[in-house]
Formats: C-alpha cells, structure tokens, sequence
DNA sequence: CGAACTCCTTTGAACTCTCAACTAACAATA
DNA sequence: TATTGTTAGTTGAGAGTTCAAAGGAGTTCG
C-alpha cells in the first residue's frame, strides 16, 4: 500500500524540487555563459585536476564525477576535441584508459574558477545561515547514505 | 574578488550535489522503468490535473512546472502524441493555448503515481529525522527566494 | 490609423544524456 | 588451452534540453 504525502511533504517536496533545480539551472547557465561548458565537463575538469599526474583512469573518474560510463565517455570524448584532456592507454591493465588534463585544460579551468564559484556562493551558501548549511550538510549525508548500498 | 569555498563549504557542496543529483536519478529512473516517461512529463500532468478542467494556458504551466516555454512546448507536443494531452487556442487571447489532460493521460498518471510516490519516500523522506525534514524545508524556501527576483 | 513594442508559443539545430549492444582484456575454472 | 565469466570502455540510436530565431496576437501612443 502507498502511503501518500501529506501536506507538509507535499510541500517539502515541490520545495526541493524547485531550489535544487534552480540552483542546478543557475550553475548550468553561468557555466554555459560564461566559460561554454556545461556543468558536467566543468566537474570533469575539476576532478582531473585534484588527481596527481592531473590523470585518472576513466573508471574511477566516473566514480568521482558520479557520472555514468556511458556519459563520461561522451563527455571526454568532446574535450578531447576540445584540446582539454587527452586519452592514453593503461600500460598493465591495457582494458584501461587514462584521461589527463592537458595545459590548455588547466588554463580553460582556471579561467572558468572564479565565476562557478561566485555562483556557487550566490545561489546556494549567501541565502543560508551558518546553522542551516551545517543541517544541509547532515541532510544530504544522510540522503547520500541510503542510496549508496 | 572571488571568496574561494574553504574545506567545509567545499565539503557541503560537493554533498549536495551529489546527493540531490542521487535523488534526481533514482527518480528519473522509477518513472521510466514504470511509467514510460521522464520527471518532466510526469509534472506536467500532474499540474494539469490539478487545474479545474484538467486544462491550463502554456504559459501559467510552464511556470508552475517550472519548465521552460520550449521546454514544455516540446514535451506537450511529445504528450500529444501519445494521447494524453490536446492542444487547443485560447477563445479570448488568441496567443494563448490551452493544454487539457486527456481521460488517457489521467490514466496514465494514476497508474504512475503510486511507484512514484514510494519512490520519494525511499530517496528522500526514509532517510531524514522529521527535523531535518522541516529544516529542509526551510533550506529550500530559503534559496527558493534569492532566486525568484 | 500605423509604428513600435511586448507577449505567447512554436520551431529547428546543436548538444547532452540514457540505454542497450558491443569490443577487448583480464580472471578463474576445468 | 578452451570455456565461461567479469571488468573497462566505447559506440550508436533515440530522446530530451537549450538557445536563438521567428511568427502571430495583443497593446501603446503619437
């Protein structure tokens, strides 16, 4: 049986729905603008760059990313194009491939920083008191721990 | 000057979107695997079918659903299709159309919504004390208002 | 009235995402 | 070594989204 959502969930819910998809438009939208990349290839970027060798293998990038294989591999494909990543071969594991960041990567990331960030801060951190971003923070562990098993 | 995040607002970020990006999927993915449509369709009916009339101008639905006019414009097309929704001009403002829930589409949506709802429940709800619930809440209006203006 | 402006909606193109199918490489087993 | 199974990654097709452009309808104001 279904037990349906009373009036303060049915609430809460069209209420979550709409600030994490106006924050998510924002971001998009910014990144677009300003630095023409969506979101994806922006945490793409990111995550190659925090990775020693800016490298990763493209299993454990999709991981970080948590973005699908199938999209990852889209996604680096058009970097690739781009200039901002390049893929090589594992050497031991030869089923492997290993994206790494190139300069240009670097560059077009740096680049794109300063204005993510300030977007970050506009949509998500400026409305929040210091206490109500520490219960986000519980809140969305608590959600993430549910859907990892 | 950008305010760079320092580790805990890094922190909280990376967890909302992961975790608000994990809550998306799940849904997405229920209402496809049993529904045959994506969250978008399946908001739009239930906007209609909460309308008197089963029917509401493009404009006053996108805003609701808060999907773009093209947006919309596309997926009611999509909706047309398959016979759940009819398209027809406003009598007195000829820009407008008027978009109603067929019978068919409001058949679609009942045999959806059960799946849907434990859906949200087992993303969302399951996970949080009702505190965080309220304090979510609460976070969401909050950011809700910095962007509305 | 007519010009200029705004509003409502659709359209097409370019792009991204998802899903399922597929290749290739490693691993375990007999 | 052959068989089967698992893991890594790519690919193509189909579907949804975005953006900019366009068209038709109302509105304003000289």
């Amino acid at each position: 049986m279904t037990r349906w959502l009373d009036d303060d969930e049915q609430r809460t819910w069209r209420n979550f729905l709409a600030a994490t998809q106006l924050v998510q438009e924002a971001l998009d939208r910014q990144l677009q603008r300003e630095a023409g990349m969506p979101h994806t290839y922006y945490m793409i970027l990111v995550g190659l760059s925090e990775s020693p060798g800016r490298s990763m293998r493209m299993n454990e990038l999709a991981r970080r990313t948590q973005c699908s294989q199938s999209r990852l591999s889209h996604a680096v494909a058009r970097l690739e194009e781009r200039g901002w990543v390049s893929r090589s071969r594992h050497t031991a594991d030869r089923r492997g491939n290993i994206a790494t960041l190139t300069d240009a990567g670097f560059h077009a990331l740096a680049e794109a920083a300063p204005g993510h960030v300030d977007e970050v801060r506009r949509s998500l951190f400026d409305p929040l008191t210091p206490d109500q971003v520490r219960q986000l923070d519980e809140i969305c562990t608590a959600v993430r721990k549910t859907h990892e098993s």
